[in-house]
DNA sequence: GCACGCCTCCAGGAG
DNA sequence: GTCTCCTGGAGGCGTGCC
């Protein structure tokens, strides 16, 4: 209920913030007629009324506007006749009322056409969303009161965000989408030629580059690592980086006494001093207004936020700012501002498509990872800086910035692009929203593109029930995938083998979809998914294992191999690789959100169905395997693991799969060596080109300490070269000397305090653990003791000492009070997880006892 | 009073 | 604010022993 109040909230000020664009007066060109742009936004212009398009010129590299001139006006749905809204007076004369229509309407729940009434009106918050109510709320029921109308008009109008469009004697119309394109035949299928074919030229067709300034801002706090307060605004900005992809790099300065510049560009940047801080500030605008892509770290809750209300504060008049400001937004009048903290942030970007390679998503963090240099270190006041210093850390920042989406052939702003065109969301909400954002608007478009009725979620709920399996872990909803047990030890020559998108595979062949699940006619009864008292429909196809199962099928049969194919150019292969990368991230997800109960097309039983499928498949298959004479030693959710297998029989198994389960079963990898702990989903193995791959171990854990890190790290390094069961024995004496020399250096007190904090973070607001107190939470109390903020997302670092609290944050601590028993404990568990595996014991490879002696 | 076992919470990972 | 399954470590509580 909670939730549900707080989600109105939401969707009341994101409303009202569409509104707060009629505030501001800045306008792009809007000509009659354009060359080829991209379309980059859709928004909803208050004082016009209309649907605003923001188009970007790659030629000109600036934005043009096109208003709506369709007349298209926001609405609702009803089941009330007409006759009856016809004689509602507070219904038809509410303010911003425009008139009523009778709609046909295909209901996917009840399979049949349904007649609906349209209630139109003039602005969008007169459906809702506004401090009055709406409309919406005055009904006794509503579908697609929701919606919020620049999505409406997108789905409408048809419009497919980042692709290429035309101004055309005033009409908005597609430009250059490879209309004569041949769809690939392995998709077709038994799909609609339409749909497939507009997929594919959406995902074939290149994009652009954007000209576009990453801008950074410093201001005087008076306290170190205390951020100021960006509402307040009371601190003034003493410097503006501009990093550009056009040449225009720069820092502005606030000029202080008397003190002058001593240069005037530093490696190519120029510095310009300004004598008072609104002339900093109106120069800043100047760039926000020209640059059609503007880029921040935190810009909407720090920087634009910053900006917008220092210069309120200093007597700008409010029209005049080019910065509109939401409840969590900070967006522009003209261009689009992309936060890459936001972009960043979203779990399924950082996951699948960035394999994982940044794990905290700070600025310093994220720039290492995939840039390889990071922000400059400072110990002072942003304010104590000389100019020159001053200038190089805050260009810095900015560089860093524009970098993220310049590296490898701009590959960031290509991954957004085609997000935009699978969301169909525009710039500003795909970097800003989650994977189920994403999902819920690709999904209501295509709903609107065959005038499907968007269904009410508690009408899903009703219609479909609920999950009828059990979770093994408590609390969670449904049962998941199955676990093998791995058999320990040290494997030589192991075939890993695996299910190409498997749960994507299930959703496609196993029609899976919240309509066609449990669907109401009789006859589809017998039709039932083994493990699951769930039935699926035989009449029809559901729409979301229509659209899955196609983007599934491009990746496996064109995007994916085509991106590995030599024959192609290293253009067209990268393309294809960005695209590949980009599907992969909506299909990984595509089953997790029909689990997700704020998902409006949440549906229990769809979700259980896909994963009882999934351990029917590999149920089937390790019985398979085995009846063919092969040993599968470890197994998880999608994955066996088969000890060196004969080449035919893994080709009898993958065409039985084939044939008998309806999946594609293909061989991932080949191990040299595989080594499996008693654990699941831990084990260490080399690859047949030496690459070592660990899953799972606590000594490659993030927050585990660095000393272990680097010792198990070793460890790694010697069992990478092991190429027979002979070479073990060599290895374990090396291992041997790893291990006590970090026992002796414990024991001795010879690691720095650095070497040993654990790093934790904060998941919550330490104020908000209320059940337990865990020890990194402790730490952060003692932090916040000595008057050090800590909130939720930092890093605590902390070390385990002697005495009753246990822990202690690192500026706290000292190395004599650490407890080193605690440090020798975990050295035993880091190690023994991979010693175990090859059959060594700890205290065996430390001859404890003997060493004791020594202290 | 205090070991001890048992359960829960939390962070971080695999898939 | 996709999902479930799995692990290690600590916190918290009840029980039985001295």
């Amino acid at each position: 209920m909670d939730a549900f109040k707080e989600d109105l909230e939401e969707a009341e000020e994101e409303a009202v913030e569409e509104e707060v664009i009629a505030e501001t007066v800045f306008e792009a060109e809007k000509p009659e007629n354009t060359g080829t742009c991209y379309l980059l936004s859709v928004s909803y212009n208050g004082r016009v009324g209309k649907a605003l398009i923001k188009l970007y010129d790659p030629e000109k590299g600036k934005i043009y506007f096109w208003y709506d001139n369709t007349g298209h006006k926001p609405y609702c749905l009803t089941n009330a006749s007409i006759d009856e809204l016809r004689v509602n007076p507070a219904i038809i004369g509410y303010e911003g009322y425009d008139h009523l229509e009778a709609v046909k309407k295909y209901d996917p729940l009840k399979d049949e056409e349904v007649t609906m009434t349209k209630i139109v009106v003039n602005n969008p918050l007169a459906i809702g969303g506004g401090p009055k109510g709406g409309i919406r709320e005055l009904l006794p029921a509503a579908w697609e009161a929701r919606v919020k109308y620049h999505n409406c008009y997108i789905y409408d109008a048809g419009l497919i965000p980042g692709m290429p469009y035309r101004v055309k004697d005033g009409k908005l119309v597609p430009e250059g989408w490879g209309l004569n394109i041949d769809t690939p035949s392995p998709i077709k299928g038994e799909l609609q030629d339409e749909l497939v074919k507009e997929w594919f030229m959406v995902l074939q067709q290149p994009a652009p580059d954007i000209r576009r300034a990453a801008i950074d801002i410093e201001v005087a706090s008076p306290a170190i690592d205390r951020v100021p307060n960006p509402s307040e605004a009371e601190y003034p900005i003493i410097s503006v980086a501009i990093a550009s992809s056009d040449g225009l790099n720069k820092v502005l300065l606030l000029k202080r006494g008397e003190e002058e510049l001593k240069e005037k560009a530093l490696n190519g940047v120029r510095l310009e001093l300004l004598e008072d801080e609104r002339k900093l500030i109106e120069e800043t605008f100047k760039v926000l207004n020209d640059y059609p892509l503007i880029l921040t770290f935190n810009g909407d809750n720090f920087d634009l936020r910053y900006l917008r209300n220092r210069a309120q504060k200093l007597g700008f008049p409010k029209a005049s700012i080019p910065i509109v400001l939401g409840k969590d937004t900070a967006l522009l009048p003209i261009g689009v501002h992309v936060d890459l903290y936001k972009f960043f942030h979203n779990k399924s970007v950082q996951v699948y498509a960035f394999g994982g390679k940044y794990r905290e998503v700070t600025l310093d963090s994220i720039s290492e990872a995939l840039l390889g240099y990071k922000k400059i270190a400072i110990d002072k006041l942003v304010s104590e800086l000389t100019y020159e210093e001053l200038a190089t850390y805050c260009y810095r920042d900015a560089k860093l910035v524009l970098d993220l989406t310049t590296f490898q052939n701009s590959l960031l702003i290509k991954l957004i692009v085609m997000f935009m065109r699978i969301s169909k969301l525009p710039m500003e909400d795909v970097t800003r929203q989650g994977i189920s954002g994403w999902i819920k608007n690709l999904l209501q478009f295509e709903h609107r593109r065959r005038n499907y009725l968007i269904p009410r979620p508690e009408d899903i709920l009703t219609s479909k029930g609920g999950a009828a399996t059990k979770a093994l872990i408590k609390g969670k909803k449904y049962m998941g995938a199955i676990v093998l047990e791995p058999k320990p030890g040290a494997y030589f020559n192991i075939t890993v083998l695996d299910f190409t998108s498997l749960y994507p595979s299930i959703l496609k062949t196993r029609n899976l979809s919240y309509e066609v699940i449990n669907c109401p006619h009789k006859e589809c009864r017998s039709n039932i998914i083994a493990g699951t008292p769930h039935w699926v429909c035989v009449k029809r196809r559901g729409l979301t294992s229509t659209i899955i199962g196609m983007l599934r099928d491009f990746r496996a049969y064109w995007f994916k191999p085509k991106s590995k194919d030599k024959s192609l150019s290293q253009e067209v292969r990268s393309w294809y690789s960005v695209v590949e990368r980009s599907l992969k991230v909506i299909l990984n997800a595509s089953y997790g959100v029909m689990g997700h109960e704020n998902f409006p097309l949440y549906c229990p039983p769809a979700a259980e169905a896909v994963t009882a499928v999934g351990r029917y498949i590999i149920s089937r298959t390790i019985d398979k395997a085995k009846e063919l004479g092969l040993e599968v030693i470890y197994g998880d959710t999608d994955s066996i693991f088969v000890l060196n297998p004969r080449e035919e029989d893994v080709e009898k198994l993958a065409a039985w799969v084939e044939e008998e389960l309806r999946v594609d079963l293909d061989v991932d990898k080949k191990y040299r060596y595989v080594a499996f702990p008693k654990l699941k989903k831990n084990y260490l193995g080399v690859l047949e080109d030496g690459s070592v791959e660990i899953k799972g171990m606590v000594g490659k854990k993030r927050n585990t300490p660095e000393f272990l890190k680097i010792a198990f790290s070793e460890l790694i390094g010697i069992l990478a070269s092991v190429h027979s069961q002979d070479e073990f024995v060599q290895a374990k004496e090396k291992i041997r000397s790893i291990v006590r020399d970090c026992y002796s250096r414990l024991k001795g007190r010879k690691y720095t305090l650095d070497d040993l904090a654990f790093k934790v973070m904060l998941s919550k607001s330490p104020k908000h653990y209320v059940k337990t107190t865990p020890q990194h939470v402790k730490a952060a109390q003692q932090l916040a003791n000595i008057g050090k903020r800590v909130e939720a997302g930092d890093i605590i670092a902390f070390v385990k000492v002697k005495g009753p609290i246990g822990v202690k944050p690192l500026p706290l601590a000292r190395i004599d009070e650490v407890d080193v028993d605690k440090y020798i404990g975990h050295l035993r568990t880091t190690f023994e997880q991979v010693l175990e595996a090859l059959g060594i014991g700890f205290d065996e490879v430390l001859g404890l006892k003997r060493l004791e002696s020594f202290f």
